[in-house]
DNA sequence: GTAACTGCAAACCTTTTGCACGATT
DNA sequence: AATCGTGCAAAAGGTTTGCAGTTAC
């Protein structure tokens, strides 16, 4: 699938982006074809895999790498930060840290030539502390 | 394995932290398991994976998330940055960029408690460039 | 009509785990 | 002696892929 492809529209492609679209929880894959499936009940989990590669390959969503061994998808393309928890595994966008925390203008660093960043916060969420606390 | 528990010093966990500490490139589980091998023929990846897990709890070794399916490890408990390049997966250390790009005293964010973060660039290696020069 | 896309199922890859044996304290 | 750690193999979890049939253009 490289630029000179022709792209179809598919109902099933058209489906699983606007399922992502409507979520601003960083859904998994599987979370995703959950979703999917109550409207389209015959999709298969692999068509949710190749739909998403392309729309993150696309620009059109982003393919964000969490600490656990599931990648998370974000509706939102452009560079933005996320807190997760490392406990439940939720993660968040950023809001009021400072917008442009790294400098977008750095292109080149030790012969790499750059093409993005991603900054993750990790700590522990406002419900996981809640049950910290009742436990101990 | 909680703070309460005793560690055993084995032969095992000594060279399989002898051998990430001689290596800059931040391995894999894998890549780990084949050097470990060569001086010890007899273990086994389970046991690589339980020590790298081990001193990464124990904050003697640190666990990256990479784009990839597997997790990299570092020598460095430190927070410090890392490039990534996305074609070969090649993980280097960044070390001309400013140390603390991000604020180390952010520790609250929306409700989490922030207990770390992770920065990480992604690019495209001196390597893989000279490669698609000589394709195109 | 043709190439792209889909559903299905099998395969793949990394990581985890149960268990019996072995080693460290 | 107690129990933590290891080797082995099987299983788990997430993702990819081959194939034959379907659909968009």
């Amino acid at each position: 699938m490289d630029s000179t492809t022709n792209r179809r529209h598919t109902r099933q492609r058209q489906v699983i982006l606007e399922e992502i679209q409507k979520l601003d929880t960083h859904p998994s894959a599987a979370m995703l074809y959950e979703r999917v499936r109550k409207r389209l009940p015959k999709v298969s989990l692999g068509t949710v895999y190749r739909n998403l590669d392309f729309l993150a390959q696309a620009g059109v969503i982003q393919k964000l790498n969490t600490g656990s061994a599931e990648a998370r998808f974000d509706w939102n393309p452009e560079i933005h930060y996320h807190v997760r928890c490392s406990q439940c595994g939720r993660v968040d966008d950023v809001h009021d840290a400072p917008a442009d925390l790294v400098d977008r203008k750095i292109n080149e660093l030790q012969g790499f030539d750059i093409l993005g960043h991603q900054l993750q916060f990790i700590g522990i969420c406002p419900d996981c502390r809640l049950l910290d606390q009742k436990v101990h």
